[in-house]
DNA sequence: AACAATGTGGTTTTT
DNA sequence: CCACATTGTT
């Protein structure tokens, strides 16, 4: 077919109008595998290149660091002309840019910090211990999540009508004294990014009115993933004039516990004048079976906005279901399983994905890999910027740049140990209450009346020279080298090199890491900024600034480095799957109480939620998707008896192929009376009965064996030992069946 | 100020 | 069971 446009070509029907649909609000909902990212980049390209638009005119925003970065790639290697002055880049960094930009109305100071979820939780602690607060009524974490949902709803303390109730009332009155600290230290959160910068614009009508003309066109990724405050930001920015395209699948939505909410898809088509829907339901990825049972599973959630995933790759293996014994047995099921497909189809181990609902369950399936060799790489747990020892460092950076930053400041303030105890820390900061100054500020003024033991002074005399030194001695320095110095000047290397075992090796090299990280940054960064009349002069392009750098790290953590060129099976939970594809996948622990998890399963929202977590990883599988359970699992260290998850049963049956069917190789039949499969541990019954069996078996491989519910086949295989030992049984008519001796009723002929 | 003993709780986490 | 945080001990 010849297409009005190169950028039309290679397109399906429904991708090809929504990238050329006319300028007006358009809402694409696009399935798993639909081939979004393409849509998206293909519009702008679009926009830029058939309608003329200047790329300064458009704003294209995202979720994630990485999900921007691939956009300003595609869209560089499809533009012939260059994307530069279009800005690009999550919600998070684009408020950051404003707020940066336009410091002074936003009322912050000039260099303010970003403190991330960990600083916020000591933060509120130390907030609680000096109001005498009970941290056991108030559990910090919950007074951290309360604060970042009233954020997220765009409301400050005194908009929060409590309604009489002391509770509320208390989490409100920590709400304004964690806002006071932070605005006395120049910290800004995550959330406040967000709600700040909305305030800005919405209190400022000529900004507002400035970025209003400007943005004419704004795009939107993953939108079933917006907040209500992302909501209303964006709502602002667009105003009257702008056009949007937003882009996202409800059925995708995983984050509605951290405030997303999907209903904005909806509120987004009813709000934003003459909509226009267009659905992507061809997936390019995986095999009709999956895909089949992808939908019948969603089909089970209500209130969707209707999308049927289709495909023309061709039928494709069912879905394997394997029942295993215990988790050890999943776990070995899972890494036989992927060894031998790796051989036999040819595959890399990087095509290879084991997902898991939560982290607790790599363990066992790690250790199996590891018993096997394969190697793995796990995706989650800390991130880079995030790990201790880069903590301690860049709080040092932080100080420099920021005196009044009392987060960054507690962490250092004797790390390494100098002589400041938590007695003298402790003075310090109900000096710093009383005076309603900072920390820093607070140390000057202890020691100048003296207020300190001449031993602390001294000790706090030294800390604020070395920062002070710090900071002179490296003005003008490259970043890395910047870094490099106050590495070494703060004794922070010997401090890590000194811990411990592997631990303190690895600290080191990650600090040494953080030099490298530095320079590349220094190195990418040059010369990108300027075009923006509301940007600061100066320092805009030219050498990377250790502020700019602090900023990155706070609002990227980092890609999981790790081993990153080995051929390794990727590992990682269901939430952090989303987005990625796999020839072969496995989704392991999918069990009631585990998946869906035994604290969403109650009320229906969450339920949903869970259950759209599976339809995502159902729909990373592009060629084969196995999905295991284990019967019996330890649990907080304690033998757990696991029922299959519901969400096995919502699957056709035409489609499931159970590798080994439950029950009938676990468990006695007698056994499974009373109460279902919550049944008691079996007990003296078992035992008696494996002698029984196991007594008149003769185990060897060519036996013909008969069993009451397969008929009479031939023992094809065996391992394990005494009531654990499992044969493989080929029947004659039920094919290859894994059965456990100890349980099995089998005859031999 | 470092270390052991003891207690507690244990989904998911783009920024 | 195991990772952590807080308490008590030297």
């Amino acid at each position: 077919m010849t297409s009005a446009h190169p950028l039309l070509d290679h397109l399906n029907d429904a991708q090809r109008e929504a990238v050329s649909a006319p300028q007006g609000n358009l809402l694409v909902l696009a399935g798993a595998g639909s081939g979004k990212t393409r849509v998206l980049v293909h519009r702008i390209a679009w926009m830029i290149e058939q309608e003329h638009l200047s790329p300064y005119s458009i704003l294209a925003v995202t979720f994630t660091n990485k999900a921007a970065r691939e956009m300003r790639t595609r869209l560089d290697a499809i533009l012939s002309l260059s994307s530069r002055g279009m800005w690009v880049g999550t919600f998070h960094s684009i408020a950051h840019r404003l707020l940066r930009t336009h410091w002074h109305d936003a009322k912050l100071i000039e260099h303010f910090q970003i403190i991330d979820a960990d600083d916020q939780l000591r933060l509120i602690k130390r907030l609680l211990k000096d109001h005498g607060i009970d941290d056991e009524k108030f559990p910090p974490r919950q007074v951290v999540n309360f604060i970042a949902g009233c954020k997220e709803e765009g409301l400050r303390p005194p908009q929060i009508d409590t309604a009489g109730d002391p509770y509320l009332h208390q989490m409100v009155e920590l709400y304004a004294l964690y806002q006071n600290a932070c605005e006395l230290s120049g910290l800004v959160d995550f959330a406040e990014l967000l709600l700040r910068s909305l305030e800005l614009l919405r209190d400022n009508p000529a900004l507002l009115e400035h970025y209003q003309e400007r943005f004419s066109h704004i795009l939107v990724d993953e939108f079933q993933d917006t907040n209500t405050l992302q909501y209303l930001w964006l709502k602002l920015l667009a105003g009257e004039r702008a056009r949007l395209t937003v882009v996202g699948d409800d059925d995708q939505s995983i984050y509605g516990w951290r405030g997303a909410k999907v209903e904005n898809l909806e509120r987004f088509r009813d709000e934003f004048e003459s909509t226009k829907v267009i659905r992507l339901e061809r997936n390019y990825r995986s095999t009709e079976a999956i895909l089949e049972a992808a939908n019948a599973l969603i089909r089970n959630n209500t209130g969707r906005m209707g999308k049927e995933l289709w495909t023309d790759i061709g039928q494709g293996d069912k879905i394997s279901v394997y029942a295993g014994f215990n988790d050890l047995d999943e776990a070995r099921f899972i890494v036989d399983t992927l060894s031998r497909t790796v051989k036999e189809e040819g595959l890399s181990r990087s095509d290879v994905a084991i997902l898991y609902r939560s982290n607790a369950q790599s363990r066992v399936l790690e250790e199996a890999l590891i018993r096997a060799s394969v190697p793995y790489r796990i995706y989650g747990g800390h991130r880079f910027y995030e790990r201790l020892e880069i903590k301690n460092a860049l709080s040092y950076l932080r100080l420099m740049v920021t005196r009044n930053d009392d987060a960054a400041l507690e962490r250092v303030i004797n790390v390494p140990a100098r002589g400041i105890g938590s007695k003298s820390v402790e003075r310090l900061r109900a000096h710093a209450r009383d005076e309603g100054m900072t920390l820093w500020d607070a140390i000057h003024d202890a020691i100048a009346k003296k207020t300190v033991s001449g031993r602390a002074a001294n000790a706090l005399t030294d800390f604020v020279n070395l920062i002070d030194e710090l900071d002179n001695e490296t003005s003008g320095l490259p970043l890395d080298e910047l870094i490099d110095h106050v590495l070494s000047k703060t004794g922070l290397i010997e401090f890590h090199r000194a811990e411990p075992g592997e631990k303190g090796q690895a600290r080191v090299e990650n600090l040494e890491e953080l030099v490298s990280a530095a320079r590349a940054f220094a190195q990418g960064q040059t010369g990108v900024r300027g075009l923006d009349p509301f940007e600061p002069e100066g320092e805009a392009a030219g050498e990377a600034t250790l502020e700019q750098f602090l900023a990155d790290a706070s609002l990227d953590a980092g890609e999981q480095q790790a081993d990153e060129y080995e051929d390794a099976v990727q590992m990682m939970t269901l939430h952090s799957a989303k987005g990625l594809e796999f020839p072969l996948v496995f989704i392991a622990g999918v069990e009631e109480g585990l998946f869906p998890h035994k604290m969403s399963a109650e009320e229906p929202g969450r339920l949903e939620e869970e259950r759209r977590l599976c339809y995502v990883g159902i729909t990373r599988a592009m060629k084969k998707l196995y999905l295991t359970y284990a019967e019996m699992r330890r649990l907080h260290g304690k033998e757990t008896y696991q029922r299959p998850s519901r969400f096995i049963r919502e699957l056709p049956a035409g489609l499931v192929d159970e590798v080994r069917l439950r029950g009938q190789v676990s468990r006695p039949m007698a056994e499974r009376s009373s109460s279902g499969y919550r049944a008691q541990k079996p007990a003296s019954g078992l035992s008696r009965q494996t002698e029984a069996e196991g007594a008149g078996m003769t185990l060897s491989l060519g036996q013909r064996v008969r069993h009451p519910m397969f008929g009479e086949g031939v023992i094809v295989n065996a391992e394990g030992q005494g009531d654990r030992a499992r044969v493989q049984v080929s029947f004659e008519d039920h094919g290859d069946k894994w059965l456990v001796l100890g349980f099995a009723k089998l005859e031999a002929l």
